[in-house]
DNA sequence: GTTTTTGGATTAGCTGAACTAATGCAAGAG
DNA sequence: CTCTTGCATTAGTTCAGCTAATCCAAAAAC
């Protein structure tokens, strides 16, 4: 069909409410002759009629009313879209996503002066692993690992992440662990949140290897599918984890947990904020990126310290 | 949103498509600087931005992309029902409505001579008892009984329906039935296809009270859901049926059933050819109409003589 | 580093698709 | 029988949306 009848064809939708051209007419700011010449071009372009004319009244033909019913329905799908998008627009909601341990390790501590800050934002925290996917959910901006398979977005570095072994104190005095060797002797936790399905131990085992330790079988670790619980696991004194800096940082600092060597690698992850080119100006998603990197900036300072 | 605006979604859709105004301007047979306009001022009515503009490339905002998919959803539906009455205006098959039972023992007998007349003419009978409904079911004419309910639909009555026991004739030999009083010492034959729930035994109920006979109690009858089953039974020794004039007229004249009283009574049934006024002067719909008329009136010698 | 190409933005001016206004017609109400 | 009502039709008008031409700046080519 040719889409330039297509204002027609909510004339027709009207015409076909009230089952009148004249009503149609005045709810159309239009007049009667105009409707009237709308329906006979749309039911010639279409091929088939819409009404059968009586007298002074219409009818429906059973085509005309089977298409004003879908009509009926497009466009109030239609309208309905076009208002959430603006309800969007006027949001002053920032939905944030997060991998679920970074949330819970890394921003959920920090996020009091966030609020400090700008006591007017409302910041949706969305946890989840999901790939992001600024066209397909929404969301306003991410953090996220490294790379944003998502078309081109907007995208800041925030912090670099290493990887080492760290267990809770209580757990160092009971056991030897002098040198990665002594690796052997002691229970492992394992995050496979990231290689599940193809080879859940890679982490270990890639440390293993960098460390140049050989003979530890990291399959016998007991595993979580969330870097947080691992962490939470070494915490509790169940065995060594391997750490990443922005989820443990804050508990070697209290003493909570702490590494017993000194070998550290730098995983290659980078930690990125990213939204759609388009937000990247909106005045909450500037105030929490730049909120994100005085965190950073005061985080690296800790690190180093 | 102004309806007014509508051309210019399927302008978008194409540009969203392409990711390029130029693209989209040669496919739509328009100039650039034409989409571009249009995209602006869409982007103006709507209230916000649907493309990033960069050096020389574009990117579908977020809000742009969702609009986007539904759109093309949207036209790609429109589209395909269009195209679907197209074909249902072109095509040649008939579809006739009937109540099955008429359909069984009346109907289909007669057929014949309809495809002797017209061997060209398809015709696709769809035997329901559902409420006949023009709009909601592709059907281009229907026999009904009595009245219509859906609109306003261009109707021609048939014929008059008459009620009476009937049984088989070695049923007949080994019961007495003289006298309608009779029917107290032998199985009844219900049909409750027409207030099953309400009143099943209506029918038979009627009958007995316009013909002033007391004592019969119609419930411990066997009750089928449809007339020509009903027929079925009553024809292969069953008891005594009900039996309406259409369904049964053809097995008195051929002797395999037969009337044991004289009692008539009419019932005020009557059937009505109906189709949508605009079908009213298709060729085929004439065809089928003069035909079951013919009918009809043969079928009344018949009963007459 | 310069030139060319490419693709979107913008503008003035044109044009025809769709509107109005006026009239005709025929059915049904009064 | 007359009046009202509502759709059809037509001639004439108007403005929404088009073209064509120009501008601009990034990126590719040289």
């Amino acid at each position: 069909m040719n889409k330039a009848s297509l204002p027609f064809l909510h004339t027709f939708v009207v015409a076909a409410k009230h089952l009148s051209f004249t009503k149609a007419a005045h709810e159309l700011f239009l007049t009667q002759g105009a409707v009237s010449q709308q329906i006979r071009l749309l039911e010639q372009r279409l091929g088939f009629s819409l009404f059968v004319r009586y007298h002074r009244s219409l009818e429906l033909t059973p085509m005309g009313a089977r298409l004003a019913l879908h009509l009926r329905h497009m466009f109030a799908d239609l309208d309905g879209l076009i208002e959430e998008l603006r309800e969007e627009r006027d949001s002053t909601i920032i939905t944030l996503s997060v991998m679920p341990s970074f949330a819970t390790r890394w921003l959920m501590p920090r996020l009091g002066r966030l609020q400090e800050r700008h006591p007017g934002l409302q910041l949706r925290i969305q946890a989840n692993d999901r790939e992001v996917n600024f066209t397909r959910d929404r969301i306003d901006a991410a953090i996220v690992h490294s790379h944003l398979h998502s078309g081109s977005a907007y995208t800041v570095p925030l912090l670099v992440d290493h990887v080492f072994p760290v267990c809770s104190p209580a757990f160092a005095e009971q056991n030897t662990l002098q040198t990665p060797a002594d690796l052997v002797h002691v229970p492992l936790i394992n995050d496979d949140s990231e290689w599940r399905f193809f080879s859940p131990y890679a982490a270990w085992e890639a440390w293993l290897a960098k460390a140049q330790v050989k003979g530890v079988r990291p399959s016998r670790a007991m595993s979580f599918n969330r870097g947080d619980l691992a962490v939470q696991a070494a915490l509790s004194g169940q065995g060594v984890a391997l750490g990443r800096t922005p989820l443990v940082m804050d508990d070697i600092r209290e003493g909570r947990l702490l590494k017993p060597f000194e070998q550290v690698y730098d995983n290659g992850h980078v930690y990125l904020f990213a939204c759609p080119n388009e937000y990247r100006d909106r005045e909450p998603i500037q105030q929490v990126l730049n909120w994100l990197q005085d965190e950073c900036r005061r985080y690296m300072d800790e690190v180093a310290q």
